[in-house]
DNA sequence: AATGAATGAGACTTCATTCAT
DNA sequence: CATGAATGAAGTCTCATTCAT
């Protein structure tokens, strides 16, 4: 990636998590990027561009991490503990991109609403297909397979968003080990 | 309620819940409201505090009604089932809200953060103190019980979500069931 | 005439006429017209409309003028005397108009080039038929009438604009007389 | 004159001539020359040199046609003739030019407007020598010379535009007709 | 010499908020 | 009390110009 756009990604993370995409001004960003203002127009070609991008980048990065951890794993079960742990991972290192995606997200997406379902979709469906596959090997409870993922993904993000939020330090470890237990508990036979 | 500051908090919500709180003008709010744009900084000092006093009322509306439905029972695993059952009701019932809701709750609280951590925390504490009570009562798992409170409140918010996005139906019933199952099983020795 | 919407086609005849259209800001109308700049877009929906809305209130202005002072009269003659008479006294009262609208009517129209040509022949036209009607009446020389009628047209409108760009003064009398002179002895069989 | 240059001179009349010169930018006018943006700045110190330049060359350029035209001829009606014949001529082969010239030559100039005054003599002072000397010579009618010259000028470039503007064809020849027959049985005793 | 990435002044436009009616 | 005309701060975006390569 162009360095340039790089740091343009990263200051408008730092920018979009602290006080939202629609709070953040573009000389803002800029000023955070150390580029100049008509610089981020030869990178995106407008605010709602950038945002989109960012969406996009980021998901996509945590949808690839995720599909190359679970790659060469046969077990259903092992791959939703991975699932949850990469996950996990991904937030707490990106905890701005946590942020900044849970708000986007579910936002008003107007002009790009079918990118962002797509995208979307794009992550849900990995889940989606281990839950299938899980329920055919009858290793997995028969539950609607697209809301065991959903549910799943709310659990994940919104756990990760409350305690970075509302807790100085965010315990990976414990609360991967909740998050399975809760989940599996259940959805294992 | 008086009724005029009521028209506005239905145009609002549908308003907000349409394009989100950033893009609504408070010319479109007065407009739906049928009423003049002066008389919106009569009943509330300024856009921001519409947007707070609309959370405030709605979450808090949520949680009257969680907490009178849950009243009078005693057994915890039957409480957090009519937690479920009047959260996904309430949803299903105000969908416009329940978009809005989400998108401002983990938003960038900017002005009044404080308000809005009590606010969330009135409506998850509910579910934590039920969850306390039944791994005291021994009926429920010794988990962490704030991120046991804060995964239901995600996966109902979150399913909910998504079920009104991309599915033309609402199948309450069915969710309520799936979802029971899911979070049921687990936590439940 | 609202008494605001006057004060500024008013101030932006002045700008305009000064430094170009394109070459004044929406700031410096405002200014000059007293008042604060969303006010501008309160009685025009953009820079845009405000410079076409001149342009059909001062054509229209000058076409009923010029309408109304040949109503009665029938002498298709005495007709075009008239013409060249309050067209030059319209663009000797408002010199300003008369630069500004020389430049925009041959401008680059984009977005509107059908409601200026529309704007434009209604301007004509009037000349048009007097000449049309004095060709029939054996009164004037079988020339093409709407060559002969935007001739006129340019022979007046130039000759004003390089008056007022290159002398002082502006004898409207002495003018009036040449051109006629020039064009009649022409034209008259 | 310089290759480069000239690809430069063609391409901004291209564009000039499309979407007038302020909405014009220098980026496009280098795609269009096919040359790089800072390329620009070595044969023009800037854009409103290189707008300048344009009009001095194009005015340069028909007055001399003109002037080269008339060298031979002594007859000052005849001398006339040849100068509307050759304006026509010169519009007709240079229609972007045409347009772009009758907008900048009235326009706001700002900056150079002595120099607009100038080459606008130069251009008008050859008509107007013409029918100073046909006057003295007892051929042409005693009128202003100045105004006799304006006039013309203005009766052929608006011709022009006119015709470019609102008609598919523009038969030159009948054209120069009409107005020579307008122009001369007026002028000529 | 030629290029085009980078810049930032400045333009247009929106909209929360005020206040005279 | 209610209204909506008026305001101007502030935001997005464009584009002439520079300068390192």
């Amino acid at each position: 990636m162009n360095s340039k756009q790089e740091k343009i990604f990263t200051a408008a993370i730092e920018k979009f998590s602290q006080k939202g995409s629609t709070n953040t001004t573009m000389q803002e960003i800029a000023e955070t990027a150390g580029v100049g203002k008509g610089t981020l127009y030869r990178y995106f070609k407008n605010k709602e561009d950038l945002i989109f991008s960012l969406i996009k980048y980021g998901i996509d990065e945590m949808a690839s991490k995720v599909k190359e951890a679970v790659e060469n794993v046969q077990d259903p079960v092992k791959k939703l503990e991975i699932v949850i742990e990469v996950q996990l991972e991904f937030y707490n290192q990106y905890r701005g991109f946590c942020k900044f995606l849970t708000r986007e997200i579910w936002g008003p997406q107007s002009k790009f609403e079918e990118h962002i379902k797509e995208i979307r979709t794009n992550n849900t469906v990995i889940i989606e297909d281990i839950i299938s596959q899980g329920i055919e090997e009858g290793k997995l409870k028969g539950i609607n397979a697209e809301l065991g993922a959903v549910s799943l993904s709310g659990m994940i993000n919104i756990t990760a968003l409350h305690w970075f939020m509302f807790h100085e330090s965010f315990p990976v470890e414990k609360i991967k080990e909740n998050l399975i237990s809760l989940y599996f508990d259940g959805i294992i036979i």
